[in-house]
DNA sequence: ATTATCTATAGATCTATAGATAATGC
DNA sequence: ATTATCTATAGATCTATAGATAATGC
């Protein structure tokens, strides 16, 4: 039996299950297929919409993993990306498959998180230095990468069985130091 | 004209670039043809010698990336360890190849290192409480994976341009408010 | 008539294997 | 005779496209 016709809803299923995909498993492990198959969307309907699968990446994943950003403000972004990486929270996860994933399209997508995710911790650090801030801020951002990535390879590590809390301790106290100019 | 007749040579052709795509591009964008092409072998002895991929990526990739666990003593685990990250070394890369690379047999080396790891950095915490001695060590190794792979990544990135001794500086800071115990 | 959906398949990979060829060692 | 190397290809993907089918809207 056919899928109903409706094109907007079907785009919208495609790209929710891009979505899922993408940040579950990254770009490269992520087949068309699979996209199409778990939007319950025929293939060929994925390259009606987005042309092809890069394209389709960047709609999917641009909006959702800049979302973060603008949920609070920057004083807060610690705390919140921190809280959406350790309940693997869609934004958060969308951001760190940017990251990771590859490819001359995700390049786009993953430069232009990049800088904005940079810029938004860099206000955060204490110091008259931008480049010095800028430095500070890349190594809180490789950190986040670092804690989504360990938790979702590493299945039986200490940080996936450890109490949110006490891991949200730690890297913040730690992150205090990180941000505030050296004595 | 046919490679000599060597199969000892032949196999350390194939492990040696295999280490070489491998620490650069992960187990998955590593396909065996590339391998041997670079080994200037023969595809059919990668198999010939090692059975299939995930086995040569174990025998490639182990030894070398347990290697920096046994360059020192543990205190100067960290120090050793950030070094080999931001100058690239193939002890450093391997071993962040290996926590990002899938597939079941990346499974156990993954383990295995992941393991080794984190017992190492977990002597260095300043806390009788082993469950959260683990937790922080963890965080430690998260940190130093997310910083080589946001190097490799946003190739346009602070952190590939500041002094190596900057951002040492920094994360040896917070690294010590990490894993001195909480006041 | 337009357009959303579907069938079928091209063409380019990738891992892996069967079995031929040729160099070495007894 | 053994064994290292090579040729050739099977079989399973994957992305992407051409063009048929069928539902909607005028």
């Amino acid at each position: 039996m056919p899928r109903p016709r409706d094109s907007a809803a079907t785009r919208r299923a495609l790209l929710g299950a891009a979505r899922e995909l993408f940040a579950a498993q990254g770009y490269e492990r992520t087949t068309v297929r699979a996209v199409a198959e778990r939007a319950g969307a025929n293939q060929a309907l994925l390259y009606r919409y987005f042309g092809n699968k890069e394209t389709l990446f960047a709609e999917a994943v641009t909006e959702q993993a800049l979302a973060p950003l603008a949920e609070g403000p920057p004083e807060t972004l610690l705390e919140r990306l921190l809280a959406a990486t350790l309940d693997d929270s869609p934004g958060a996860a969308m951001f760190f498959s940017v990251l990771r994933s590859s490819g001359r399209s995700a390049d786009a997508v993953r430069t232009r998180l990049g800088t904005a995710y940079s810029a938004a911790f860099a206000e955060l650090v204490d110091t008259d230095d931008t480049a010095d801030a800028a430095v500070r801020a890349d190594l809180l951002l490789a950190w986040l990468l670092g804690i989504a990535q360990l938790r979702s390879v590493l299945r039986t590590a200490p940080l996936l069985d450890a109490d949110d809390d006490v891991i949200t301790a730690h890297v913040l106290r730690a992150a205090r130091t990180l941000l505030r100019d050296a004595p």
